[in-house]
DNA sequence: TTGTAAAACGGAACAGCGCTCCATATAATG
DNA sequence: CATTATATGGAGCGCTGTTCCGTTTTACAA
């Protein structure tokens, strides 16, 4: 076992973990890796080392925000004045996330072959949260509960797969729906 | 203006059709051109030829089950009880298409690089069919008028990609709740 | 300070893909 | 049957992800 790391592998980690997000930005999350390793000054062979697969390089890049999202949601449980209201307010989180980084939605789920590593990340930490906040609309009888934590996540990323250069697709606007079908049709009175 | 093609080339049209159909089935809509070349006991060059880009392949593989779709959205329209009924059978119809076509969906939208023929196709005949469902449905007050029929179509197009080898996802009730959501909170009675 | 082994690096190399291009083969025509 | 337009096949190019290994750099002990 290795206490540390030899200074220049850490360095270099934090570089390409830098050129990555970079990258991300300007060209989306499935940018050649030859790009993110020209943009870092840095070989193939070391983005490889540090992140076996593309996936764990993703992970890596957007880990803090999907930490900030998991960890919101039993705030707003708290905060919020329903369930309910959590809920909805902890998909809009969500649904910001997706939306904001170019075609993370659309490699969150596709082929179980590599992204692999990305999509159990996403699920370990999002889909208790969701149940969470699910199970406590479901018993107070805000929401239906015949809809899982997991479909419910997948069915948003889905909803905001490939939003680039169409203004006439709305993908909150099309989540809004979902969730309103996820209410049911009972009254908003007790 | 040539009247008649080549024998051969007609033969060869054919072939290919046939040979792509049967590659989609198993291997999903983006199978190597290499494979449906091989199935077909043919060169590439000869594919390109009658099809210049995968996506005009697809579409003429698909061509009339789409045709099929459309034109059941103006028969459904007659033959159902209200208008709103008639948009919920057909978003059926069009929601089994899309299931059963391994990765069509996926590939539906995506990037404008490629697939613009098919993304192109898709919306030519469908959303002018979907509109006219809709557009019935919103006049009857049944359902919201906000959201167009392209929208609504990429929507659910959206919703059954990468349904593959997982049980956990049902696309089709995903879809309902999307359809649940449409609806509004609007009463069922008059 | 210097020598040495372990660790890390860089990028050539391989495999798989879409797509093009043109020498060859084939069908239609007079 | 000869001629010519048409169609074919597959080598080849450029772009991917990923592996592999000779070279370089670091850490540490002497």
């Amino acid at each position: 076992m290795s206490p540390r790391r030899r200074a220049d592998a850490r360095r270099n980690e934090r570089t390409v973990l830098d050129a990555a997000a970079a990258v991300f930005v300007t060209s989306g999350v499935d940018a050649p890796v030859r790009a993110i390793a020209a943009r870092a000054g840095v070989g193939m062979g070391t983005i490889y080392r540090h992140f076996p697969t593309r996936a764990d390089l993703i992970i890596a890049v957007y880990r803090h925000q999907v930490d900030a999202c998991a960890a919101a949601g039993p705030a707003l449980l708290v905060s919020s004045s329903t369930p309910g209201a959590a809920l909805a307010g902890w998909v809009d989180l969500f649904v910001d996330f997706l939306v904001t980084k170019h075609g993370l939605a659309a490699v969150l789920q596709a082929d179980r072959g590599r992204f692999e590593a990305l999509h159990g990340y996403f699920l370990a930490r999002l889909v208790p949260v969701c149940a969470q906040l699910l199970d406590a609309a479901a018993a107070g009888g805000e929401v239906r509960a015949d809809v899982g934590a997991y479909e419910l996540l997948r069915g948003i990323g889905n909803l905001c797969v490939g939003i680039d250069h169409d203004a006439r697709y709305d993908a909150r606007r099309m989540v809004g729906l979902l969730m309103a079908g996820l209410l049911g049709s009972r009254p908003t009175s007790v």
